[in-house]
DNA sequence: CATGAATGAGAGTTCATTCAT
DNA sequence: GATGAATGAACTCTCATTCAT
């Protein structure tokens, strides 16, 4: 039982991602979620009892899910400057998607709900970033690839840039440019020897 | 008539606004503007026909008084530097802001409008942004005070910065010495004798 | 100012015929003969209460317009078969017209009255045509064109073939070829020597 | 529960049949028929989402009542001029029926939509009446009971009469009389025996 | 556990009608 | 007389949520 039941809340949530990542978080209803998972209108509500708790369980598997990204494929012997670029390759794709991707609805999600919420996934993802890149950037300095920055400072500044293209990216049309020319000036500013 | 008309329309939008910054833009319904405007329902209609519509006119009016923002109280001999500050000064005091203001409901709004939009008021206030900052920057080079970096580049690097901790403050609580820490950080990069 | 007002009435009405031309009576409001006359709101509840009282005077000019259309262009010497197959041409035209006429807006208005109204124009201009039509075939009868039929009954025949087309005509496509068969069957029946 | 549910859906259509009988289609709302069915404001939307459905349906189950009424208790050995006196009674039945019809709602609901619609009750009405009629016809004439009429014209114009008076009966009063004579005058075009 | 019919609250919208100017 | 802004009633439609089966 608590097996089959298992599956079918993970039904539910690959069914509602797909609705959220489709309408963002506002606008989305539990009818949404009951069409898109073929499931009846009283199932659905033994499971879960509105949006923003399904919405919390979508975060919270991609979020488990994003993690490898930042680890996968990383070779032995690759530098903190191969690492980084590897991290900006990664951001662009993303920033440079149209589709498939639960940005809005999570910024619609925090805007919703109070600044004040202890749990917050976009604060803990962002606090991620920095931590990663003020390790990687740590590791560069002592190997001599890049200048002697502060680590911190500059990690929270590197984040913020990609929030602001993030979210500009999801606001109006962005250039591949834009990208581009942002992480080349970041590179530039870090790296003793640019590429 | 029209005089009066046009009070109680500005009336109306100044309700709205109240509405607005307390409850984003898709929750608000024509209702919550009507008791906020204490107008009759039908008295709404004549006016706008829909959030949207209202929104778009506080935006508008909201801009409108933006500009004056940038330009106001600039002492004829202030320097490049003098201004930056200045402005850096003026954001900070908009990123901790704890209410009164429509950023919320402004990305609100342009996630559920297109990003294909012809009028987009989050985009032209961020190009504004980039178009001054790099004027101001390319008076601080030629003025000495600015290192000679790509003006047009770094002011991007600027508002993306801004609008990142913009997003950020929406999202979350932002402690003051972030704010601090990533201006004093771009000041650096940019003044040739730091405050 | 009585000259005025009169006037002003004649344009009221004229602009409500329209209407009631284009969307029946049933869907037209007071809000829409507003607009089509570009008169105040107020302005019309000085002349009139609500649409079925507009519509009555509409009907009023009509009828008074119609008997002409009877008597009109008929040479001293025509035979009342002329007369007859006059009267059908008119009919027919009437019959196959697509727009511009008061026929739906009339039923609408007396189906959403009681059959008991006093005042029925549908029903006074149904027992003109009667009249009319008797008339004409005694002395069809008496110049020896027509059989010697009982012509109150052949007469309130032919109308109501006329009103059975009608309704047909409003309510679905008919086509010209059955306006000319049922005609000239009813000549037949009639004419002692049909066209 | 389909069971349970086709009941209801019963229901609901002879409730809404009451509401069209009395009160024609165009001033008919939903909310007549959730009062008339005693059923919830979304409960009726489960089933039908606008009046115009309803009454399609309820003028769908009329209409297969009606066919009955066309073929039911005719003897074997009625001669076709017995048919069309049988024919000829009900129809004056329906003629002088004060209520309990849905005549003026479905002349409604056709005005209400275009000439142009595919369904039209109205019209494969009407045409099934014609081509009924046109048998009877070809019958009698082949027994002799008839003159040798055009039988598709006189089933035509038949049923112009009755249209005719059907419109005349929902527009005013009509007398017994009159429907009395125009169906003898009918009767005595086609019979060599009146009856 | 699961279903889906049923409910009712609430948002949107349109108009007839009034009334101060 | 004339205007048109303002009101509020009435209707449409959608959902979250419950509950009998």
């Amino acid at each position: 039982m608590g097996e089959k039941s298992e599956q079918k809340k993970e039904h539910i949530l690959g069914c509602a991602r797909k609705v959220f990542v489709e309408k963002g978080f506002r606008s989305v209803t539990m009818k949404d979620i009951v069409e898109a998972s073929e499931i009846s209108r009283g199932g659905l509500y033994l499971y879960f009892s509105n949006t923003a708790e399904i919405f919390l369980e979508v975060l919270k598997r991609e979020t488990e899910a994003d993690d490898d990204v930042f680890s996968v494929s990383i070779s032995e012997d690759a530098t903190a400057t191969d690492i980084l670029l590897l991290f900006f390759k990664e951001q662009k794709k993303e920033l440079l998607r149209r589709r498939g991707d639960l940005s809005i609805a999570t910024y619609e999600f925090y805007f919703a709900r109070g600044r004040e919420e202890r749990e917050n996934h976009l604060r803990d993802q962002y606090d991620a970033g920095v931590r990663i890149l003020k390790h990687l950037i740590d590791q560069g300095i002592a190997s001599g690839e890049f200048y002697e920055v502060d680590s911190s400072v500059f990690a929270g500044n590197i984040m913020l840039v990609i929030e602001g293209l993030k979210i500009l990216s999801r606001t109006r049309r962005i250039s591949e440019k834009l990208v581009d020319t942002q992480f080349a000036h970041l590179l530039q500013q870090l790296c003793m020897e640019d590429e």
